[in-house]
DNA sequence: TCCTGTGCTTGACACTGTGTAAATTGACAT
DNA sequence: ATGTCAATTTACACAGTGTCAAGCACAGGA
């Protein structure tokens, strides 16, 4: 079911109806309202299949293994920003409702939230090599980095200015780097 | 007639209908449609008004009469990242329908595309001053002055991260000087 | 065989918000 | 008075989400 779904977000992640998802599913809209109360629900569900579809959750733990500060820090650029493009057209659909929807604002925040995690274990890890820039707190590290790290961010730079996905990994390390490892 | 909208706008920047800005500005909702052919180009209208009210242009402006490029650079980012908070209202609201309206897309884009001029008179100036960094080049770090300079980065820090205006433009100038500044 | 539950379908409908069309009002000129 | 032109109101159409009721088909168990 969650299946079928998917195939209508990857065709763009926007206007994507009830009825398109009910259609493509070889099901009746009314149908749909049985497993999901809402579209938001829909929604949030499809990201969760995604994410174990994809194995997120593995993958952004691998990048706690990396034993330096500054390698940590490499890794998880490198597992979250790739994964970015594996979620984009959903997350965008949900990230299109957070204004309307409270559901859908707790969901993305939530997500979100668990992405700061890895940023602030990153920030850490920096810290107690003692590569972490003087300046600032570990807290606004943590809150820079995870801003870098936006979804909106990877959108601007991929999709609106044409930045390859493997400049934007490599820019982006770059930056972190500068901005947070201290000397 | 748009000061009456404006009221609304800034009484969030979301949820705002027609029949709420009718209300305000004391006419029928209808009426609206009179002035201003759908609720875009009513919001559109707002932000044009709302920029020669608050003086965007000479704001701007006035960040290129600094000398040096890092002052340059300085100034641009204080100009702007004090001009966010001002059209942030009635610019989420514009940014929200950007995904369904293609007027509103547009609209939106010209205005960051202005915005990135000034991002890349900054890049010019530093680059002139043999100041930017080596490893990069001038469209790339446009694009990253850009990006870091969105309005969703500022919303992000400032009200989700809850950094006051003063440690947003401190923080933003100090990492711009350290992703771009060579040396 | 009947009975019952489950999952789905159909069809009708309520609601919200945007946008359109036709009818009405009011001011002003002739 | 009459014509006319603009502003405005009343009424309606449309899209998309979500609800509700009635019915169909197929399964397993008694």
């Amino acid at each position: 079911m969650s299946a079928a779904l998917k195939l209508l977000e990857e065709s763009q992640g926007q206007g994507v109806r009830m009825s398109d998802i009910a259609r493509e599913a070889g099901v009746s809209r009314q149908a749909l309202y049985l497993h999901f109360d809402t579209r938001v629900d829909l929604l949030i569900a499809t990201t969760l299949y995604l994410d174990d579809l994809k194995g997120s959750d593995a993958r952004l733990q691998a990048s706690r293994t990396a034993v330096s500060g500054i390698g940590r820090l490499e890794a998880f650029i490198e597992a979250w920003g790739g994964y970015i493009p594996e979620i984009y057209a959903v997350g965008r659909a949900l990230l299109a409702m957070r204004d309307t929807d409270e559901a859908a604002a707790i969901a993305w925040a939530k997500r979100m939230q668990d992405m700061r995690e890895g940023c602030e274990a990153a920030i850490d890890a920096l810290s107690a090599d003692g590569k972490l820039v003087a300046d600032l707190s570990r807290a606004h590290c943590t809150d820079l980095l995870w801003t870098i790290l936006s979804v909106r961010n990877w959108e601007q730079l991929v999709q609106e200015c044409g930045w390859s996905q493997a400049d934007y990994i490599q820019e982006l390390k770059r930056s972190a780097r500068r901005i947070l490892v201290a000397e």
